[in-house]
DNA sequence: GCCAACGTTGGC
DNA sequence: GCCAACGTTGGC
């Protein structure tokens, strides 16, 4: 899941009540349909800073509430408000993601230099989707290879 | 700031 | 339903 450190960075996450954080502003609509169908609670996340001057994953979360409707849709004042979406019909929701820890910065150029993470849904070419599936094989590999036990 | 790549919008 | 124009994303 991408996050701009700017909005909300890992030790943000971290330092928020619980550790956990509504992840408000998911205004695409795969990014929304992997929330609603392929997201449950206690599943891991990979905490990535996008949009920064070191882009990487920066640290593991884990899915802390079913999706329910993210209320800035509704906010006139938020950047998120969208005028098309009623209450009784919501557009667009959101999960709570708790923070576990921050992990070193794994780079988005060394995630591409690995052969066995060719494949990753994030690193395709023109991705811009800010929540993608992550697969099992996936997940190991970075949580146990690249990140090991004490980082 | 550039720009490739993608999503959305809206006239027809 | 097509598709050109426009807006956004996000690494570099």
């Amino acid at each position: 899941m991408k996050s701009e450190p700017s909005e909300c960075s890992i030790d943000d996450a971290l330092a928020a009540p619980k550790s956990t954080v509504p992840w408000t502003g998911v205004r695409n609509y795969q990014a929304r349909n992997f929330l609603r169908d392929q997201t449950h609670i206690g599943d891991g996340v990979l905490f990535y800073h996008s949009s920064c001057a070191l882009p990487g994953i920066a640290g593991l979360a884990e899915v802390a509430s079913k999706p329910y409707p993210d209320p800035t849709q509704f906010d006139p004042r938020s950047d998120y408000f969208d005028a098309g979406s009623r209450p009784a019909d919501p557009r667009w929701i959101l999960v709570d993601v708790r923070a576990v820890r921050k992990t070193r910065l794994v780079p988005i150029a060394e995630l591409r230099a690995q052969e066995k993470l060719a494949d990753m849904l994030i690193l395709r070419r023109g991705n811009r989707l800010s929540i993608t599936p992550v697969t099992a094989a996936e997940w190991h590999y970075i949580t146990h290879r690249l990140l090991g036990a004490s980082q």
